[in-house]
DNA sequence: ATAGGGTTAG
C-alpha cells in the first residue's frame, strides 16, 4: 500500500524499490521518526513508501508519530489517510494512535463527530483521551457535556491532572457557574497547581467573566512570575468589569517588566479600556506602541483602534484607521458605525450601513441601539426616528433585527409585516419574524411564515434560529 | 520513545 503523495509525485517508484532492497530496515525506521520529529512529513512518507512497512515493528508508535506530524504541518488529508490505514491494521483503538487522532480531528477539522467516534472506539482510555474530549466539548461550546464527561471520568477512577482542570475551569466559566469554579479553584490549591500559569490564567479568566474581578486579582497576585498571557487575562478581567483604570495601570506595569511584551491580545483589551474611559492621550500612546510592536495588520487590534478613536470622539481618525485596514470584518465595521452613532452623525451611519455588506445580527442591534435606543423597542413603543425611520425596507429590517429577541412580539410583528409588505422577496424579514414567533412559543405562526416563504419562493429558511428556545 | 491546557475587538 502506497500513500498518496499529492505534491511530491516526483519521487519515483523505481527509486523506492531500490531502496527497499539495499537499505537497513532499522535505519529506515529511525529516519522516519527523525523526519517526523523535525516536521518533514513528505520525507517521512517517502521513506515509508520505499520500505515494506507492513512488517515494521512497534507500529502504533509509527502511526502516532506520523499522525502528530500531519497535525503539526496542517496536512489533514494525509492524516485521514493514516487514519484509514490505522483502521485497516486495527490500530485505531490503540490509545497513543487514538489520542493522536483526537488531536488531528480537533485541531485540523475541527471534526468533533469523528473525534467522538475515535474516542468511543478506544480500547483503553487514559487521562489524556478523557482530557482531549473534555477540552473538545468546551471548544464546541458544550460546557455542560464536558462536565458530564469529567464526572464520568472521575467515576472510572481516573485522576484529573492540570490539563483536565484548566479545561473544566473553562467549562465553568462558560456556564457561568461561579460556585463550581470556586470548587475547582480549591482542587487546584490542594493539588498544588496554583503556581501553574496556564491554570491560573483559566481561573483569572473564569472569575473575570463571572463578575468576580477581586477573586481574579487574588489569583494573579499569588503568581511569582506571571507570563504575558497571565497579564493579559487580568487586564482583560479588569476591562470586562469596567475597572478600566486598573486595566491601564496593569498594562503600564507589564510594559515595564523585562522580557515581557504586550501582544495583540493585550492591545485589543487595553484599547477597549482607553476608549471606554475616553482617554485619547493614552489611546494614542497605545496606538504608537501598536505600531512599534509590528501589530498594525492585526484585525483585532485595529478594530479596537477604530472603536477607541470613535469613543474618544475622533471619528475622522477612526475612519482613517478603518480605511487602511487590510483585513476588515463585521466587527471592525460595527466599531466604525458605533463611532459615528456616538457622535450623532446618523446620516453617515445610514450611508455606511447601506453601502456595507458586513452586517450581522450584532451590528443590526448596535446600529439600532445607538440610533434610537433599544429601550423604546423593548417596551413595545413606536420608534420615532426621522429616518424611518420612510418606506425603506432595509431600515425596517434593521429595526426588526434589533427587536427580534424582544419578548414583546407585537412590535416585532408589526415591523416584520411592514418589511414584508414593502419588500416581499427579502428573506430576512421572514426569518426574523419566524424567530420572534418561536421565541414566544407561537410555533404555529412560525410554521405559517415558513410556508408563506415557500409559497412565495423566498430564499431559504435556516435550520436553526439564532434565538435559543 | 509516541498524546492533551490559558489571553483579544463592535
Amino acid at each position: 500500500m502506497k500513500l498518496l503523495l499529492s505534491s511530491q509525485r516526483h519521487y519515483s517508484k523505481l527509486a523506492s524499490l531500490n531502496l527497499k532492497t539495499f537499505e537497513n530496515p532499522q535505519a529506515n525506521a529511525y529516519k522516519i521518526i527523525q523526519y517526523c520529529k523535525s516536521g518533514s512529513l513528505f520525507e517521512a512518507i517517502h521513506v515509508l513508501n520505499s520500505i515494506d512497512w507492513t512488517k515494521l515493528s512497534n507500529k502504533p508508535f509509527f502511526y502516532a508519530s506520523l499522525l502528530q506530524t500531519c497535525t503539526k504541518v496542517v496536512s489533514f488529508t494525509h492524516g485521514i489517510q493514516f487514519h484509514t490505514l490505522a483502521i485497516k491494521s486495527g490500530l485505531d483503538t490503540d490509545r497513543f494512535v487514538g489520542n493522536s487522532l483526537l488531536a488531528l480531528y480537533f485541531k485540523l477539522g475541527p471534526n468533533f463527530f469523528e473525534a467522538r467516534r475515535v474516542f468511543d472506539g478506544l480500547f483503553y482510555k487514559d487521562v489524556i483521551s478523557w482530557t482531549s474530549m473534555i477540552t473538545g466539548y468546551v471548544k464546541v461550546e458544550k460546557p455542560k457535556k464536558s462536565l458530564e464527561l469529567f464526572l464520568e471520568m472521575l467515576g472510572l477512577g481516573i485522576v484529573p491532572n492540570g490539563f483536565t482542570l484548566s479545561a473544566v475551569i473553562k467549562a465553568c466559566s462558560e456556564l457561568g457557574d461561579l460556585r463550581l469554579g470556586k470548587c475547582f479553584h480549591g482542587v487546584v490549591m490542594v493539588r498544588g497547581f496554583d503556581l501553574n500559569g496556564v491554570i491560573s490564567t483559566a481561573l483569572i479568566d473564569m472569575y473575570g467573566r463571572n463578575s468576580a474581578v477581586d477573586d481574579a486579582n487574588l489569583v494573579f497576585v499569588e503568581l511569582p512570575q506571571p507570563d504575558a498571557i497571565c497579564w493579559t487575562s487580568i487586564i482583560s478581567a479588569f476591562t470586562r468589569n469596567d475597572v478600566y483604570d486598573k486595566a491601564l495601570g496593569f498594562f503600564y506595569l507589564m510594559c515595564r517588566i523585562d522580557g515581557l511584551s504586550p501582544d495583540g491580545f493585550t492591545f485589543g483589551t487595553v484599547l477597549t479600556a482607553c476608549g471606554n474611559l475616553g482617554r485619547l492621550k493614552q489611546g494614542k500612546e497605545v496606538h504608537a506602541k501598536v505600531i512599534t510592536s509590528g501589530l498594525s495588520g492585526n484585525v483585532f487590534v485595529e478594530s479596537s483602534l477604530v472603536d477607541m478613536y470613535g469613543k474618544c470622539r475622533l471619528v475622522n481618525q477612526s475612519q482613517c484607521v478603518f480605511d487602511r485596514m487590510s483585513i476588515k470584518n463585521s466587527i471592525s465595521w460595527t466599531a466604525l458605525l458605533g463611532g459615528y452613532c456616538q457622535n450623532g452623525d446618523f446620516e453617515s451611519v445610514i450611508r455606511i450601513f447601506r453601502e456595507g455588506e458586513k452586517a450581522d445580527t450584532y451590528s443590526f442591534g448596535t446600529v439600532l441601539r445607538a440610533c434610537s435606543g433599544l429601550a423604546a423597542v423593548r417596551q413595545g413603543k413606536e420608534v420615532h426616528c426621522q429616518y424611518v425611520r420612510r418606506d425603506d425596507p432595509s431600515l425596517w429590517t434593521v429595526l426588526l433585527g434589533a427587536c427580534a429577541a424582544s419578548p414583546h412580539s407585537a412590535t416585532a410583528e408589526r415591523i416584520a409585516r411592514k418589511a414584508m409588505e414593502l419588500k416581499p422577496d427579502h428573506h430576512l424579514s421572514y426569518v426574523y419574524l419566524a424567530n420572534v414567533y418561536r421565541a414566544v412559543g407561537r410555533w404555529d405562526d412560525a410554521v405559517k411564515i415558513r410556508n408563506l416563504m415557500t409559497k412565495r419562493g423566498v430564499g431559504k429558511m435556516p435550520g436553526t434560529s439564532w434565538i435559543e428556545t
